[in-house]
DNA sequence: TCCAAAAGCCCCACCATAATG
DNA sequence: TCATTATGGTGGGGCTTTTGG
């Protein structure tokens, strides 16, 4: 500053110079009372330029160790905080990532969306929301599309259905894609529980209980869970050599479990039946109960999930435990690795939930059905 | 810059060129293959300017039907949206609502701020948001000044915990914020659902069966609603000149319920009994199978929620249903309000839930129920 | 009715320069 | 003199808003 001291208002500094520079594209005025301060605020309480700061926000190299500690005593005294707008605009990134959150608002996956939250915002990361209560294919088109416009860094879905995956392979986000696919799914990362594996584990307990008949009541068609723990009901059963007979499916809900247990029951051939999860299980508990058939005694049920609630089903459901809370975590960290290099970024599916035996299930009776008269209290 | 470019070294590709424009800071190029459109590109594509399209964007006056019209084309053919990122940076305004989740994921949380999602979107905003699993102070403060950062027009916080409130009120955030609330906190926008007065229902429709000892089985100390539903229900005790005992508070989980349910049963008084809620209703039943008392001969439990499993516990739960995605829309609607008049946007308070009568609620033993369960196929 | 031009908004990148060795 | 540092200057980034034709 060529000798700005000779003049008498020297005591303005740089917001002097900048008046006087004429210029004027740096150097906003003095921050407004009300305003949150600026870099520029805290460059002139350092004195020091703003890149300085910026310098130092941003622990670039360049900055002499004692006009860094300045520099941050002056953006702690004013506490400041860079504005992330400002940043995304020159960045043209973000620091935050899409959550899209398709279909009901089961357990499980809001659990998920949970854990993810946590952990990124853990991990510096801002989440923004875009979730819908059913799958539609344009919708979720278009919340990508906002999504990105918003710089996100990375998208996330979480959603069973196999149409949001395929929609969202449709379209070149332009940013990566995250999504919670238990099939194997080229061209998008994925993060799972292995769900063959637990169902396997499921049915591993049937057949060790010495169950031959056992029945499965699938989730709906467009699920990848449902898919993959049909998949490895099946192929529990045929490594025994027991009957694989074709689910029945249902939606998840409650309802058609209780209308999958009213199907099974008439048909009678099952002695123990894995189910999809925990909301169609107490269906089938239902409809057990009101025709009189005992659980575990004339039939065995496990469930999947292990929701909160299950260990107070009657009776308490033995069921495989997934973590949707780790769940979220390893999508924050897939999303994590994803950002850090795209193609050396490892998918986690490999996760396989835990059995939790409680009094759903017993060996098969030997002995034919014998049914109670409906409704008979244990009194 | 002196004259400095004027050595004949133009060539130098990026550097060199933006050195020789100079001036320009308007009119960037044209956008490069790869990236999104701005407004200069639907500009000239219209052929007018940048601010008219700004003023088509903005449906601002003074743009003639025909250029209104060419633009609007443009645009289209472009698939132009402006940039979320560029308007906050302008507007100062960020077309962004923060939504603190905290607490459990139950149904009722997950559901209002699923409703509230797709609400917000459809009148324009994106949601960040911000949730955690258990409401802490600090976390909670911390999370509202990252939001504030992010320039959100409001905040919204889903959690029943009265703690949430207290400290959301201790923070100036700047913004307005939205809770749900359904105890009388001034300092903030409110809405809910009125839980005073679902919580009579239930308790009149004991009454009306003929249950003259009601005991009521009550959420956490810290929860808003529990207050209010016990409110409503020692309420409609002594509007009929009837006893109104303590209740047994427990957490909102099944298990609290359970364990309720063991102390009510060894205490053998009640004929009838209030649960906070579904889960821990499902807990009590659970209690009342263990113990061979049978519901609804035995004890009537009306449960609250409606979750969407209550229809299928043993027996189905008559419960006081919330539509918790209306809620949500609720949510987002006072926000709307609060938006455009802080002062006169109303409270959304009064929504009354509704009684949805199933099976666990009967008249006081007069003579052993003999009830044939729905439709079991004796076939 | 419209355009032109420019000033922000707040930050980051790159370049230039000053002060050191 | 020439590398190194440490620092400052300038130009975007995409949009809204004036001001003045």
């Amino acid at each position: 500053m060529s000798g700005a001291d000779a003049s008498a208002r020297a005591g303005d500094g740089p917001a002097g110079a900048s008046g006087a520079a004429g210029a004027g594209t740096s150097a906003p005025a003095a921050s407004d009372p009300a305003g949150v301060p600026t870099m520029f605020d805290v460059a002139r309480h350092a004195g020091v330029s703003h890149q300085t700061v910026s310098r130092v926000l941003n622990d670039l190299p360049g900055v002499a160790a004692a006009t860094r500690v300045r520099v941050r005593e002056a953006i702690a005294e004013l506490s400041y905080t860079p504005s992330p707008t400002a940043r995304a605009m020159a960045r043209r990134r973000s620091g935050s990532i899409g959550l899209i959150q398709a279909g009901r608002p089961d357990y499980g996956p809001s659990s998920a969306a949970l854990g993810f939250n946590e952990a990124a915002r853990d991990a510096g990361y801002t989440v923004s929301q875009a979730s819908m209560r059913t799958l539609d294919a344009d919708v979720l088109r278009e919340a990508v599309h906002r999504l990105v416009l918003q710089r996100v860094e990375a998208i996330v879905l979480i959603s069973g259905e196999r149409e949001g995956i395929d929609v969202l392979r449709g379209i070149d986000a332009g940013v990566p894609v995250v999504a919670v696919a238990s099939e194997v799914e080229p061209g998008l990362h994925r993060v799972s529980f292995d769900q063959a594996a637990g169902a396997r584990l499921a049915t591993e307990h049937l057949i060790a209980l010495g169950h031959r008949r056992i029945a499965h009541v699938a989730g709906p068609a467009d699920s990848m869970d449902a898919a993959e723990r049909r998949r490895g009901v099946a192929a529990a059963l045929a490594d025994h050599g027991l009957e694989v007979r074709e689910p029945i499916a249902g939606d998840w809900l409650a309802a058609s479990g209780h209308a999958a247990g009213r199907r099974l029951l008439a048909d009678g051939w099952a002695s123990a039946v894995v189910v999809g999860n925990d909301q169609m299980s107490l269906g089938l508990l239902h409809a057990c109960h009101e025709a009189g058939v005992s659980v575990p005694g004339d039939l065995s049920v496990v469930g999947f999930d292990d929701i909160p609630e299950a260990a107070y089903f009657t009776p308490a459901l033995t069921t495989v435990r997934q973590d949707f809370d780790s769940l979220g975590r390893d999508i924050m960290a897939t999303v994590a690795d994803v950002l850090r290099d795209e193609a050396a970024a490892p998918d986690r599916t490999s996760r396989v939930p835990e059995l939790v035996v409680r009094e759903s299930t017993a060996p098969p009776r030997p002995i034919p059905l014998v049914r109670e008269s409906a409704g008979a209290p244990r009194a």
